[in-house]
This record gives structure tokens, C-alpha cells and sequence, in this order.
DNA sequence: TTCATTTTACGAGTAATTTCGTACGCAATG
DNA sequence: CATTGCGTACGAAATTACTCGTAAAATGAA
């Protein structure tokens, strides 16, 4: 039960919960450092972010020592997906194959990664 | 050379843009009954919409009747183009590739499609 | 214990987006 | 020519997202 659909993250949010999935936990420090490689901004943004995010619950928190080590609660996956979704019904009528055209269409893959998306389609194929 | 990158549409701009890449040229009273199809709203709010994305050039409009016809200034490709590069560098780690996998996954592409992106596919193998 | 440092909490300001009320113009109808 | 209906313009409120200053609690070193 209780699986009722978190808020789509928020731009901000996002950079944030990308951070996130690749340390696996992090306190506010940690997060901050990273971000402000790319933007210079105040470390009490961050932190009143994630806090607004673990208001949310797109992040769950660990808070019994002084220093709160923060976890996303939304895995990668289901994001992309969030986003996959949004994104198809808004900008390419519902058609998922569509987007995949155009992000193919514009994209360099290397042979290896053609390869992964030959065999899924080989396999989308015989299912039909 | 004028060719300065237009603001990315926001979210109820895409709706618009949406109806507006369908029938090509409308009014706003058109376009808000489509809206309202969906989402209820009043037509003054579909009215300042249309009129903002006039100022930032992301429609043209025929002001020399009454009735103003508005037309999309900026094209479905290139607008799927920049949200799905936005996309690809926010949530798939800059591999569109990935985006690919991510969409084919959870699609159920008609035969017709499958055969185009294999065509797409062979294509950018023999590219390498 | 006292002091400096690090961290969280909180309130509030700013900015962007969305919404709508009101005014006003114009044209058709009686 | 008044009235009604339909359209645009415009200002501003409401909502959401982002930013930061300040205060207070916790920690740890002198």
C-alpha cells in the first residue's frame, strides 16, 4: 500500500537527487561541495532544499548524530521514467518510439551501446 | 545574425504550443477550448499566455483583424531537440543512449515503428 | 568551562509562472 | 444610437521555486 505518487522533482531538486544516487548517502556538506563546482550558491540553499525535499519525502534522512546524512527515497529509475512519460504525452503525442528517433537521431552512441539497443529490439520484436 | 536560442517554453507553453503545432494557425479562442477540454481554465488566462509568448517570440501573430491569429515561431523538432537534451544531461548522465533504453523499455512500439528505428540503427552502425 | 566552529532551523525576500478581474474597443443587432 | 457580445490589453494577485540571513543548538578544542 502506500504507494502514492511523490511530486516530480523540481530542477534544483534534480541536480541535487543526481548527486544523491551516485554517492548513495551524503550530508548537506558533502552535497553542497559537489554542486558548487558547477554554481556558486550558498550552503544554506542546499540545505534548506534538501530539507524541503525530505519534507517531501523524496528524501529520507538519518538524524541521530549532529551531522544529518541524507538518502534520496525516489530511486533513478522510476525518475527517468517520471520524466520519460512527461515528457512523451507533452512533446511527442504519446508515442514513446518517437522520442527514441529523435534522441537517437541526435545522439553518437558507441557500438557497444547500439548493440544493448539491437538486442532489446530483437526482443520488443519476437514479443509481438 | 539574430539566431539567439529562444527560452525554453515552459510547462502550460507547451500545451499551447502543442495545439498550436496541430492546427498550424489559431486564435485564442480556439486554443483555449482544446485547453479546457482537459484542464479547466479561463480563457483570459490562455489569452495572457499566448500574449507573453508573443513578446518572447515563441509565436508570431496576424494582428490585422479583430480576431489575432497566432502561429508557432519555433518548430516541434527543434523544441523536442532542446528538452531532450536538457533531459539527457539531467537525468541519463549525458548518454542519450541510455534515454533510448530507458524509453524503448517501457513502450509498446508498433512493428511499423520497430522497423524504422532498426533502420535508424543501421544507419549509425555503418556510420562507425 | 569558555570559545570558536559547524550544523540545523526558520523566516522572509526575490523571482518566475500561472491565474484572473476589470477596462476598454469594435462591430452587429435591434 | 444604445445595447449586447466578443475580443484584446493590462495590472496585479496567487502560487511555486529558489535564495539567503540570522539565530540557536551541538561539538570539540583550549
Amino acid at each position: 500500500m502506500n504507494t502514492q505518487p511523490l511530486p516530480r522533482p523540481t530542477e534544483s531538486e534534480l541536480e541535487i537527487l543526481a548527486i544523491l544516487w551516485k554517492h548513495g548517502k551524503a550530508s548537506v556538506r558533502t552535497v553542497h561541495a559537489e554542486i558548487s563546482k558547477s554554481k556558486p550558491t550558498g550552503y544554506t540553499t542546499t540545505l534548506k532544499l534538501m530539507q524541503i525535499m525530505y519534507d517531501k519525502k523524496l528524501l529520507t534522512r538519518d538524524s541521530s548524530s549532529k551531522v544529518h546524512i541524507y538518502e534520496p527515497a525516489v530511486s533513478k529509475e522510476k525518475t527517468q521514467k517520471q520524466f520519460v512519460n512527461k515528457m512523451v504525452n507533452s512533446l511527442f503525442s504519446g508515442s514513446p518510439a518517437q522520442l527514441v528517433l529523435q534522441a537517437l537521431g541526435s545522439s553518437n552512441p558507441s557500438r557497444e551501446e547500439l548493440v544493448k539497443i539491437e538486442e532489446l529490439l530483437q526482443e520488443l520484436k519476437s514479443k509481438q
